[in-house]
DNA sequence: TATGGAACGTA
DNA sequence: CGTACGTTCCATAG
């Protein structure tokens, strides 16, 4: 047996029977419990990816390849029609998961080879001969036995016993062993006992015993037919009768060996998979926890060090000590664009969770900046003359720099330092190129776009590296860190020269210049001012809020015999409702029955029981109490909530709020009116006491698209300024305006909503509690009304199918591939989201347009007032006295104004002392 | 200890 | 079988 570790030869190939091996996985895992959530199985995908990398893992093979059938006529089943005719149906499930193999391994840069006419195994053969040839060792991994014959001293065979985790490695002695003849000599074996699988009968009544023994004392199976009249008894008599089957079986199970293939034994060598596909794949496949696996062993075949390319080493630097020597390096190079990259420390984390503490930001202890081929280095935590001449280049607006994320380093600086002349932001870039990635990191970028590694192994030249001992280890030390901040601003630089290009050729590049780049600097300064708290009436209402969930948790103990289940628990819940209480069953989950709000309403109308009722009050409790938790957790020590926005989360384009989300603040309950009003208005630096000021869009999401459908209804409805829904309702029930009942207005206002999110005629059915027929006839009397709409939702469709994505009236764009899926749940959800995102979109585009104008506006008009939060379509300001209505024309202006629309753009402003207040 | 699902809050 | 999010808890995997 050879040792695989034994890693003496520097050749060795992997070469896999794709189909036997996927078929093999299929059939070890249970396919139920490999769906995604479209219900696209994967059992097989993930069988055959775990296996191969066991294979990587135990061979460590430098070379890798897959083979596989096609579904054409094979020289076999040419010969021979009933070739593996008999053969269940292929199960349903297995469909489709080729295919995704197929582009698990083009991710992998592992070539799978097909050829027309001829089956994997002869693919196989042809590349385990002429790997034996160069004279490289081989593992060839199938779970059909033919492949045997392949065997010699460098040649082996894996194959699998059962499932895919069990592959003993066959060689010469164990085929010997197991079958008493050589492994040349096995097709003559099977030959003679037949292969049931592939439906060809040998001879009844022998088996590999008696066969093997024939072998033997004749030699080979030409000695063996030769002297069939020589063999006595019943098993002689089968023989003679049943030669023809042993000749084709022979001609049939010897594999071809010099096939012409369309690739070479070089172009399978193992390399460094394709992340970004990679990680993209594994997305849609839901494969998480193997993914990492995937990484690890790659890195480890390969060694995460890959040589570095020609052009991939990071250039000479200076360490400045000296504002001379950053005056001398700008002046060198300021006039190209400068890569600038802030080393940031922290923020501090709240021990155990894992968030920062309130109101730190970090602080910026290191700037490089990178030219084509000199870096700099300047540590800022000192008062250096070197940093501060630093500092006064990256506040310089003639200097031209790509940073990455703009808002975090002004956020870090705090008021040390500010920033200008940013031409590049390299993670807002990225996500105008790619609203939807999974990661923004500066890694994963450099990883996609650039083909390299921010973190090499590189350490700076040697030549640093001082005899004096003691100075000797710190001395590297920094030197590494030097190194590291301007790899990682020359990346910056890099990954700037790649984005530029293709934003402007997309279109978007005042998208990124003059929207989103200067609207990272005023959500910095929103995030500053965060929003005050009246942190007794939190304290207050988490007290409330407690009681009533430990009131509501006692009730439905008694209601359940006392028994304390954990009502948090789904699961539990399950047991109680389900099984226990034998209530009806609801809605199907991944892990069960639904214990959500709709399902226990559906429960309680049925059965009364007065455990639903206090279970529903314990949820709605409990969820207040989490929410009043985490803000009072939020507040930091001046006693305001500062929020993050993120600028490059949402696909469509909106901001998303964290640590806390503000944007998730409960508003059409009592209770969580009262949540709102401990969000207050704060006191000024000089005592003075402030207001709040909230203004939010009406309809505009309705608006964008009278305005992008061009009906001339809709217009009307908005231009008329009357109430829209009652005059829609007018339309779909014709009716006078007048005589709109409150039931017809909300019905059609569910519907004009659902709209613009691919509401189909059954959720619409769902949600008003009507029948599907009566939400089919709503929604055409409304198509009927507003045709335009009707056409512009299906156009916008069709046009997104063409070009593959959707934009938005500012050219934001987002990529739809599932429009083309062959899984019709994919293909629905990418029509859904085609729908939504140039609405959603565009209302994203226009209040960001907005915060920019009001931004501007209260600098130039020099007010102390401040904007604070923004929640999609609303936006909030902080008024100082005295500037009451000079702020809220600014808002009202600004807001109404920022696009010009076919129709009015609509705006409600309130202030008050809190935020509930404001709202009214 | 990390990850995913269920549930639920907002626009 | 309505889009877009973030947070929380529990259960599971390791």
């Amino acid at each position: 047996m050879t040792d695989p570790s034994n890693d003496t030869t520097p050749h060795r190939l992997l070469v896999i029977d794709g189909h036997s091996m996927a078929f093999r996985a299929f059939y070890a895992l249970p396919a139920e419990n490999f769906a995604t959530a479209t219900g696209q199985h994967t059992n097989a995908v993930y069988g055959f990816l775990t296996m191969l990398l066991t294979m990587i893992r135990q061979q460590q093979p430098t070379h890798v390849a897959v083979a596989f059938d096609l579904d054409t006529p094979t020289r076999r089943s040419e010969e021979y029609a009933e070739y593996k005719a008999g053969r269940s149906e292929t199960p349903q499930e297995f469909y489709g998961q080729i295919d995704l193999i197929v582009k698990v391994m083009e991710a992998l840069r592992i070539p799978t080879i097909t050829l027309d006419g001829f089956e994997a195994d002869d693919i196989v053969a042809t590349l385990a001969t002429l790997s034996e040839d160069a004279g490289w060792e081989t593992r060839v991994v199938s779970g059909d036995r033919d492949v045997f014959q392949l065997i010699t001293d460098r040649t082996l065979v894996l194959y699998p016993k059962k499932g895919v985790s069990d592959i003993p490695l066959m060689d010469a002695a164990a085929v010997e062993e197991k079958y008493k003849v050589s492994p040349a000599q096995y097709p003559e074996l099977a030959a003679l006992v037949g292969e049931t699988a592939d439906n060809l009968p040998g001879i009844p009544g022998v088996g590999p015993g008696f066969a093997a023994k024939w072998l033997k004392e004749y030699g080979d199976l030409d000695g063996v037919l030769a002297n069939a009249d020589k063999i006595t008894g019943k098993k002689g008599e089968s023989l003679r009768e049943h030669m023809d089957n042993v000749h084709r079986n022979r001609r049939l199970n010897a594999l071809v060996r010099d096939l012409e293939l369309p690739v070479t034994l070089e172009a399978t060598t193992l390399e460094q998979p394709d992340r970004e596909q990679l990680e993209e794949l594994f997305d849609a496949l839901e494969f998480n926890r193997v993914r990492q696996r995937v990484f690890d062993t790659f890195d480890e075949r390969l060694g995460t060090t890959t040589e570095p390319a020609q052009d991939d080493v990071t250039p000479d630097f200076t360490v400045a000590d000296s504002a001379q020597q950053v005056n001398d390096f700008l002046a060198e190079h300021g006039g190209e664009l400068l890569g600038v990259y802030a080393e940031i420390t922290g923020p501090e984390m709240v021990a155990k969770r894992k968030i920062p503490v309130p109101g730190d930001y970090g602080t910026v202890t290191g700037v490089s900046f990178a030219a084509d081929d000199a870096g700099l280095f300047v540590d800022l935590t000192s008062d250096s003359a070197a940093a501060k001449a630093a500092r006064d280049a990256l506040a310089d607006p003639a200097l031209d720099t790509a940073v990455y994320d703009v808002k975090s380093i002004i956020k870090a600086f705090g008021s040390t330092a500010s920033i200008d002349g940013v031409q590049d932001d390299a993670l807002i870039s990225a996500y105008i190129l790619q609203p939807d990635r999974r990661s923004y990191e500066l890694s994963a970028l450099v990883e996609g776009y650039l083909n390299a590694n921010l973190d090499t192994g590189e350490t700076p030249a040697a030549g640093q590296q001082a005899l004096d001992l003691d100075g000797a280890e710190e001395e590297s030390k920094a030197q590494q860190r030097a190194h590291d901040a301007v790899r990682a601003a020359w990346m910056i630089r890099r990954l700037s020269q790649v984005f530029t290009p293709a934003v402007i050729e997309r279109g978007a590049q005042q998208l990124l210049q003059n929207l989103e780049i200067p609207l990272a600097v005023v959500l910095a300064e929103l995030e500053f001012a965060g929003v005050a708290i009246d942190e007794a009436r939190l304290g207050e209402l988490l007290q409330q809020f407690s009681d009533e969930a430990d009131a509501a948790q006692e009730s439905a103990w008694a209601a359940n015999d006392g028994e304390k289940v954990n009502l948090g628990s789904p699961k539990q819940l399950q047991v109680v409702l389900f099984e226990k209480m034998d209530m009806p069953k609801t809605r199907k989950t991944k892990t069960g029955y639904s214990t959500d709000v709709d399902s226990l309403n559906d429960l309680l109308e049925r059965t009364g029981h007065a455990f639903l009722q206090n279970l529903m009050l314990y949820r709605d409790a409990t969820k207040l109490k989490q929410t009043v938790q985490g803000l009072k957790d939020a507040v930091a020590e001046d006693h305001r909530i500062h929020t993050t926005f993120s600028q490059t989360t949402a696909a469509t384009g909106r901001l998303s709020s964290l640590n806390p989300n503000l944007q998730n603040i409960p508003v059409r309950t009592e209770a969580g009116r009262q949540i709102r009003d401990v969000f207050t208005a704060g006191t000024l630096p000089t005592g003075e006491q402030t207001q709040l000021l909230t203004a939010d869009y009406s309809q505009i999401e309705m608006r964008i698209m009278a305005h992008l459908s061009e009906d001339e209804g809709l217009i009307t409805a908005f231009k008329d300024g009357e109430d829209l829904h009652r005059f829609v309702g007018a339309n779909v029930f014709d009716v006078d305006p007048q005589d709109v009942t409150s039931e017809m207005r909300s019905k059609v206002k569910a519907m004009s909503y659902g709209l613009a999110y691919g509401l189909s005629s059954f959720g619409l059915s769902k949600q008003l509690r009507i029948s599907v027929d009566e939400a089919r006839e709503l929604m055409s009397a409304y198509f009927d009304r507003f045709g335009a709409v009707q056409t512009y939702l299906r156009d916008v469709v069709k046009q997104a199918r063409k070009d593959g994505f959707t934009e938005t009236m500012l050219g934001r764009r987002r990529y739809l591939p599932d429009l083309t899926s062959d899984n019709r749940q994919l293909r629905d959800m990418a029509e859904r989201a085609a729908l939504n995102a140039p609405i959603q979109g565009s209302a994203a585009d226009i209040i960001k347009l907005a915060m920019l104008g009001v931004q501007r506006e209260l600098t130039e008009q020099q007010l102390r007032s401040r904007m604070i939060l923004q929640i999609h379509d609303e936006l909030i300001l902080e008024l100082a006295p005295g500037e009451e209505e000079q702020a809220e024309r600014i808002l009202t202006e600004q807001m109404s104004s920022a696009i010009e629309l076919r129709v009015p753009l609509d705006v409600q402003v309130g202030r008050g002392r809190s935020w509930n207040d404001a709202a009214h």
